[in-house]
This record gives structure tokens, C-alpha cells and sequence, in this order.
DNA sequence: CATAGTTTTGACCATATGGTCAGAAAAATA
DNA sequence: TATTTTTCTGACCATATGGTCAAAACTATG
């Protein structure tokens, strides 16, 4: 047998139906955090049985674990892109609107985060603590510099960027709440939000 | 047998162990979400006994409830106070600021109610549907009419409102990663904040 | 103090849940 | 086709969990 965990060598249907797993454990977990999720949930939202998927996975922290490391990666993506010009505004409106496009398209993946995340990052604070923070730092300064040289309006970078992560991660993590108070104009919400983001903030970073 | 559902008649010992109860499952349900947190785990955080706390509440979901119940009016009372006035933007700066100190001093009834909304309110659905939503298009009616007086730059309210709960109650559910990002600089950082949201804010709605 | 009412608990139950295992079914390989 | 390897499953186990109950401990009051 030949445990998923190896990542070399995988046969054709290793590949698969570990995707499968990670497709269905995605939806459980996001919609109610780790210790709400059952190994059975994650099994009927798949089609798989419960001992395949732990033929698959050495339990459910492993699947779990796999879903967060992948996730740390592609959610870092947008501030990653965040890199020198000359227009520092239409930088920073642009990461914006970035990460306003990922709570839309991957809504799942950001609550599956906020809810790790609320419940004190027990296993994701280590990683919180060097990339993230190192990507932080590295972006703040640039920020920082963009301030010094006067491009933007002084503001503190950090907090600027906690901001920008708040804003567009809610319209993911509280989508039941933005739709209960829009009601009947809840369909064009990301249309609205971005619209009233890139106001925001070019009003903030403008001089 | 005097059940703690009857709101009349209390004994003092009825009201100080219901408290207790309380305080100690909104620490267990702030940290572990609904489904995460056990009868036993609120027993050891308040001391008593498991069928004790079974005595005082007809079972988890009550316990629950109860507290989703007092939590909403808390919650919304900052908003409520968001009243006319000759200074818009002082005003809305005050209201950031009421509700910044509100992640800052109740941070576990923040994260309780982010921990419901992010599983999808299953059980306070009705509520945001109703009180939340009417208070919501009550003070975003308030704020347009300030729009159209020509006292704040045009901006959407419902977007502006979204983005001041996202803004501050990010400090008290993210307060990890905040932390993680900030090290050792993170002592002031609702000092921090308030500073820049005040100037964010001020930025976005003045003219 | 005696009695009635309130509060508390240990022991217990039914179900849910994470996980195991021997062997069956299917697929790859010789 | 025969054999080896991989994939899959039903049955099962140990523990965790929500909840019950009879009786004990405690408290207030006549």
C-alpha cells in the first residue's frame, strides 16, 4: 500500500480520489471548523467510504493539515504580487481588487481559514509566524518606503494591510450576513464592494 | 424545580449560576465554535458539575441561545447610537471607535458571533433578517441623507458599514494572526488601529 | 429541630465518532 | 490467463458526548 503521503510515484487514482477528499473536506470543514467536521461527512459529501478515505489519509488532522498547508500558499498569492511601481495607488487598489476576487471565487478556502484562525491558529500559528509574517514584513517596508518618498499619504503599512485582509475576507466569511441586510440587492455585491474598496482606499493612499 | 427558563422568580442561586454557566460557555463556544465545544468542557471551565449545568439549561443548544439572544442587543448598540448630528464624520468616527473598543474589551463575543455567521447563522438567521437588517437600513438611510446634504463624500452605506465591522471586528477575531504579523510590537496595536481607521475613515468621508 | 423545597452528584444510557482490520473486489503486471 | 499489487468495504472497537435519573446534600422556613 502505498499512502498518499508519498508524494512521488503516485498511480492515477491515488491523484484522483485524494483530490475527491480534499474537494469534500473543503466544504466540511469550511462550513464548520475542525471539530464540527466528521471523518462520516466528509465521506458522504465525497461518495467515498469512511475507511477508504483513511486508506487515503492517516486521519483527520492529516486532511486537514494537507487543506491548510495548500491553502497558506495560494491565499499569500495576491500579496505576493504586490510589487514596486510607479503608481503605488493603482498597486495597492489592484491587491485590493485581487483579494476582493478570491472572497468571491474561493469563499470556502477563506472560511476555511477564518474559522482556524478565530479558534487561535492551533495549527496553523507557526506558519502565521514565518511565512505570513516574513511576506508581511516585506511588504509593509515597501509600503513604508512608498510613504517616505511621499507617493502615498503617511499611513501605518500594517494596519493597512489588516484592513485590506478584513474588508475583502468578510464578503466571504460573513456572506450570510451581507445578503441578509441587501436582501433583494444582495445579487451585485462584489460589484458594489469593489467599487466601494477602490474608493476607500485610493481616498486613503491619495494626497 | 424552578428551571432557569422562567424568567420570573429567581432564587439567587438560580441567577448566580446561570451567570456562571454563561461566562464559562462563552469562553468554550467563543474558542471551539457550536459544534467543537462539549457540556464537559464548559463544566471544567465553570466548576460544576455536568448534570448541575444540566439542571439550569434544557441542554447545549439553550446554553447557546441564551447567550446568541443577549449577545445581538450587546452587539448592536454601538450602531444604535450612530445618531444625527451637525458632524457626520465625527460621528461615524465615533461609531468606529465604540466598536473598535468593543473587539478590544469583548473580544470572546466577537468571535462567538463570528464563529456562528461564518458557519452560516443556522440559528440567528431569523434575527439578522429582521432586527439587524431594519437597524441597518435605518443608519445607512441616515448616512445617504448626509450624501445627498453634501456633508460626506458620496460613498455607499451599506459598503461603508460592511467595511467598519470588518475593519474592527477583525482585531478581535484575527487576533492571533494580528499578532503574529505584529511580534513584539503588538502591545498597542488597538492604539494602532484607531489611529488609522480614524484616518481612513476621515480620508473616505471627508470632502 | 423538623420538614419542605432546592441544589448537586455519581452512575448510567444511547448514540456519535475516530479509527482498525481481515478479506473481497478491482486493476496492473507477468 | 495467472499472479501480484492496489483499492475498497462491512463489521467491528474504544472512546467521547449529550443527556437522564434516583438519591444525596444542602438551604430555607415553620
Amino acid at each position: 500500500m502505498a499512502r498518499a503521503a508519498s508524494t512521488k510515484g503516485q498511480t492515477r487514482i491515488q491523484r484522483e480520489k485524494t483530490e475527491e477528499i480534499l474537494e469534500a473536506a473543503l466544504e466540511v470543514f469550511a462550513t464548520y471548523g475542525f471539530r464540527g467536521a466528521t471523518i462520516d461527512q466528509i465521506a458522504l459529501q465525497s461518495g467515498l467510504s469512511k475507511p477508504n478515505i483513511l486508506y487515503y489519509f492517516d486521519g483527520k488532522e492529516a486532511i486537514h493539515a494537507k487543506l491548510l498547508s495548500r491553502l497558506l500558499t495560494t491565499w499569500l498569492e495576491p500579496l505576493k504580487h504586490l510589487g514596486d511601481s510607479d503608481n503605488p495607488v493603482d498597486e495597492i487598489c489592484a491587491y485590493v481588487a485581487r483579494k476582493l476576487a478570491m472572497s468571491r471565487d474561493y469563499p470556502r478556502e477563506s472560511r476555511l481559514f477564518a474559522n482556524e484562525i478565530i479558534q487561535g491558529a492551533p495549527r496553523i500559528l507557526t506558519e502565521l509566524k514565518g511565512q505570513l509574517k516574513t511576506l508581511t514584513d516585506e511588504k509593509a517596508a515597501l509600503i513604508q518606503n512608498w510613504c517616505d518618498a511621499g507617493l502615498i499619504k503617511p499611513i501605518d503599512p500594517y494596519h493597512l494591510i489588516f484592513s485590506i485582509w478584513a474588508t475583502t475576507q468578510h464578503y466571504a466569511d460573513f456572506d450570510v450576513q451581507v445578503c441578509a441586510v441587501l436582501s433583494d440587492k444582495a445579487d451585485s455585491r462584489f460589484d458594489q464592494a469593489a467599487a466601494f474598496l477602490d474608493n476607500m482606499y485610493r481616498a486613503t493612499l491619495t494626497h
